[in-house]
DNA sequence: TTGACAGCTTAACAAAGTTCAGGCAGTCTG
DNA sequence: CAGACTGCCTGAACTTTGTTAAGCTGTCAA
């Protein structure tokens, strides 16, 4: 035998295990099965499974960091806080109803809040506001995980009942007399080009507010 | 004995359920000790929990339909979706954990999508492309959902654990090196004002696509 | 060698969602 | 008016969950 078990082993398998089994799969027993481990020995090494689920958000935020840490400093926040978007969103769909489980859970690792000096450091020479470079932030944090939820609820509801999301179906199940809705549905897009002409939505609102 | 329980009260209760002791504490049992009944008579009304707290979800947002149907209509695009806006996440903020527990849930409802008929019309007519009054309010829900969970994640960090939340605590916390960070961190403001200022932005944002 | 500790196992419990057979009221049918 | 039927609920039980208690096993220091 090696040596046991680790902390880190335990939630990178607990994430793995998210992303094929999902939420409701993610259970204690089948962790432990994936560790080749009894379910108890899980409790050796952390309190109850809410601390796991604290710890796998820990974990993806603190990719996040390491991703934006990486990150050359760009030419101004716009390119700074784009980058951040789209690194938080491609994170969040890494995993199964990533956005849903890792947002708005206790962030346990103070580096991940941290991390946001260099860029305040950056924003408030360039002229912005230290509140405004704050509010940006998180407004940018806000909007991503709202985008991603419901792009990953779309995504999901496609693969348990393609009818769902089919035009068709859709117009079928929306009934008459709404014909703007409809045809509304038909121009709707997805994905990254979605995601970026939303993106550039919020950033066009801040430089608005940062300018004046 | 009246007839019996029907569905609404059920749904009724669950919310009422759920306020009171979170969503740990909304157990099938305990909803049914509320509505003084057995456990299993819930499972002749609806066909699982998952079931419940579709319905439950569906409840809420057409609480959302309800109230945005009795608005007068507004001066411009503007005023109507700030009003959506403040009707989302004031329903949100009635109900423990509401904005991550009902979105991205499936909408069982059609009506509370037919409801954007009217505005789309409005809009158009105002000279804004369909395709963007669509993009407009998807991106106003996203935005509030991502507040509105942020907001209330905080408010019940604050409730179990106050320190997390104290400014000094929370520059412990953070340790030296990041004074911009802990600074932000004191101006930053919370509730209706802060809302208000973010929504404007992102408003703002609409606007500028929409003038072009 | 002995003791202590880390790290795991076996066994078990309580609470959760859910199922199933049946019972008790009314209401409908002949 | 009798009997079948149906709507709504109960009692009991099963399965799966998170979690705990107690004890085994190896390693390493004194």
């Amino acid at each position: 035998m090696a040596k046991g078990i680790t902390r880190e082993q335990i939630v990178t398998a607990a994430l793995s295990l998210l992303d094929d089994k999902g939420l409701d799969g993610l259970t204690v027993r089948a962790l432990a099965a994936r560790l080749e481990v009894r379910p108890p020995a899980l409790y050796w090494h952390m309190r109850n499974k809410q601390e796991l689920l604290d710890e796998m958000s820990t974990a993806v935020m603190r990719r996040v960091t390491t991703a934006v840490s990486a990150l050359p400093p760009a030419d101004g926040w716009r390119e700074d806080l784009a980058a951040y978007a789209r690194i938080l969103r491609s994170e969040f769909l890494l995993h199964r109803d990533g956005a849903r489980i890792f947002s708005g859970t206790r962030i346990a690792d103070p580096d991940v809040v941290r991390m946001k000096e260099p860029w305040l450091a950056r924003w408030t020479a360039q002229g912005v506001g230290l509140a405004d470079a704050d509010d940006a932030i998180d407004l940018a944090v806000a909007f991503v995980v709202g985008f991603v939820i419901e792009e990953q609820e779309q995504q999901q509801s496609a693969g348990t009942d393609p009818s769902r999301y089919s035009i068709d179906q859709r117009d079928a199940w929306l009934g008459p007399d709404v014909p703007l809705v409809k045809e509304a549905g038909h121009l709707r897009d997805h994905g990254d080009q979605r995601f970026e002409r939303h993106l550039g939505i919020v950033l066009d609102g801040l430089a608005a507010r940062f300018d004046s």
